[in-house]
DNA sequence: CACATCTACAACCATCACGTTGCAGATTAC
DNA sequence: GTAATCTGCAACGTGATGGTTGTAGATGTG
């Protein structure tokens, strides 16, 4: 069963800021392939370890990802569920889409002088 | 037929950057529901018209919304398209998603003993 | 024509985003 | 114990964001 929880704005607001960044979407692709430390990300990119702990950090604020502590290592891991629900919200946008040309179409079939408004 | 072509790093950086905000969020489902003007949309929040422009032109940099001028109207409209665009990198986060299950499950499978790396 | 409306754009300001360097704490290896 | 590694955090500079006000052009209305 899933719980799918509401997120707020400002929830949603974190998600679609934490994807818009090409470093931090690598980034989520890596630990999604597989859970892996932070320092171990920072080898691949070509920036300091702190500016790849602001992203993984970013991620992490969002949801998008988790850290788990293993020895001196914090290995970040997907948190896939939170991926699905930003999926969904781009679903709505579509919903919406999809209900404005059932309502033109219905109305062009009831009328066809009808004007928008 | 769908052309589908490549989006680069920046534009997706525009388009979630785009997403990243309620107020776009909002400009963007009224005018999929029904395209209207600029000042239209500026009449339905709490901030300066200016301002109103400013996100609509984010919009229309990451391509999910069009202007298209009607005397001394400027009506914007959705790009439908390209909100299916975002939602389909989204889909690429859950394939690989589901691509790690399924290797773990045929390592876990072909060798009981086996040590992920 | 005179006037109101819709839009555009520039200038300005406060805040945030993204990178840096430097320092300190915790853990593992020798 | 000593050294190397992994991490966290603060301070800083630069550029982008998100809002404002003000001015001006283009279009429709009386």
């Amino acid at each position: 069963m899933v719980v799918d929880v509401e997120p707020s704005q400002a929830e949603i607001d974190r998600i679609f800021h934490a994807l818009a960044d090409a470093t931090r979407r690598d980034i989520l692709a890596r630990v999604i392939e597989r859970e892996q430390s932070v320092s171990a990300l920072a080898r691949s990119y070509a920036m300091s370890l702190p500016a790849v702990q602001k992203h993984v950090g970013v991620l992490e604020a969002a949801g998008l990802v988790g850290k788990r502590r293993s020895g001196r290592e914090q290995r970040v891991h997907a948190e896939p569920e939170r991926i699905r629900i930003a999926r969904e919200l781009l679903d709505r946008f579509e919903v919406l889409w999809r209900a404005r040309i059932a309502t033109m179409a219905r109305l062009l079939a009831e009328d066809p002088t009808a004007r928008r408004e």
